[in-house]
DNA sequence: CAGTGGTCTAGACCACCAA
DNA sequence: TGGTGGTCTAGACCACTGC
């Protein structure tokens, strides 16, 4: 158990000769938040308890609390605001938006973005799709392909496919009529919060039909981004293969 | 003053009306440390003095520093190593080797670089470079193109620009005779260490040079990638233009 | 075994916000 | 004014490393 007079009764775990596994508190900790955003306890925007609530509540100390929700913080899945509370974090927060899209205009600011849904359709998953998005092939699908145009100028053209069971009922003319990110449609809509992504990246020579859609000649460049988008507990619930137009725009990442 | 009974003798911000300033403790120990690592106090992979050491060295409590050293690490400036002490983050380590380059196999583990230069001369910055770099137009530079091929297949082809004053004596020899990671060598050669970089990416045809390089087709689309990596300080210190063959590999990003 | 970083607690006070 | 997160301290014990 650990260190104070009145030890809490959270589990000790065991250790084994494999894994010895000593799990810190905060961790465990760490992990029970984390099981009550998953569960919608509390939903993208609320206001979460205080540390002082969940301590009570786990019954650990504040700073034990707060080295949980320090972590979470990191993670972006929750917003600290001193005075006012801690925040579950969500796509639609004012200019925020657009958290997972790196393209960027060489030169100035970067306009609202005209969007146009070019097909919207439920189908079954091919092998490589259900693959990425951990489904097995034939489960349904739906496959959403727009155009965002930045300043009249066609830039990015995308697929979307996103799993048929969570995203049942998903129609091109909610999708259409909705302003703002798609991210936040999704969580209003169906309760989705994508959490975290990863994108890999090439150079493709433009196809005939990306090419007619994006104003330029077979053959152009551009970027062929994928991005597989996760929820909670590394759930797959997105896949998204992009193709951007880098003559005004670039693609902009900080290492370190 | 801040809350003990022995107020440690740092400063205390004034607060004037355009900019509260209000510095915490630790953020202040934070740059004190930041300046003993750029003054060259403890240098890449050495220890540090243990969090008890820098506490009384800068009187504050354990705690203080230890938030201090938190953030350095997460800067990956930095590195905690339970039961033995906190090191001073280096690119020589071995399998942490090529921090910086995000470009991956498609399938399989990478091979080892193989490194040709192709040239590597001292010149005059043009005005661009020297404005990317921090230097005025015509100050001394050092250019290296190199080509790093995997597996024999050319991969890589890239223009490095130096600034001339702090990399001087740099010549293709060493450049040539050296293992292991450019930027170790810079960290044992020159003193200089590569903190954080930004890069930008845009998909262009290859030209006939760098066809000609990267054994491909003139026109072949190739990822173009530009590189201004970071000292202390955010003192710009390089300027790399690369053109990636994504054939066989691409370019990994993780968002969050 | 001693020394290091890592965890946890308890309590105090500060900065910010809203009512 | 009261509540929230943010900072700071002091002290205890744990886990890991190396002598």
């Amino acid at each position: 158990m650990n260190q104070n007079t009145q030890p809490p009764d959270l589990v000790e775990p065991v250790g084994t000769a494999a894994t010895p596994a000593f799990s810190p508190l905060y961790q465990q900790i760490k992990t029970l938040i984390l099981q009550s955003l998953q569960g919608g306890e509390w939903k993208p925007g609320d206001v979460m308890p205080s540390e002082q609530d969940l301590a009570a509540r786990f019954r650990v100390s504040q700073g034990t609390v707060r080295k949980a929700i320090d972590e979470l913080a990191a993670d972006n899945l929750v917003v600290r605001r001193q005075g006012k509370g801690t925040f579950v974090a969500t796509h639609s927060e004012r200019h925020i938006q657009y958290r997972f899209l790196r393209l960027q205009p060489d030169a100035g600011q970067e306009d609202r973005a005209e969007r146009t849904i070019v097909e919207c359709r439920r189908m079954r998953a091919t092998a490589e799709v259900g693959r990425l998005l951990g489904l097995r092939s034939a489960d349904p699908v739906v496959l959403v392909k727009r155009v965002l145009a930045f300043a009249g100028v066609p830039t990015i053209l995308e697929d979307v496919w996103l799993p048929g069971i969570p995203f049942k009922g998903l129609t091109q003319e909610a999708l259409s009529s909705d302003q703002g990110p798609m991210y936040a449609f999704f969580e209003s809509e169906f309760g989705v919060r994508m959490v975290r992504a990863e994108e890999k990246i090439k150079a493709v020579a433009a196809s005939a039909e990306a090419a007619a859609l994006l104003g330029v000649e077979p053959g152009h460049p551009l970027l062929g981004v994928e991005r597989i988008a996760y929820t909670y507990n590394d759930v797959p619930m997105e896949l998204r293969r992009g193709l951007y137009r880098t003559d005004m725009h670039h693609y902009k990442n900080e290492l370190s």
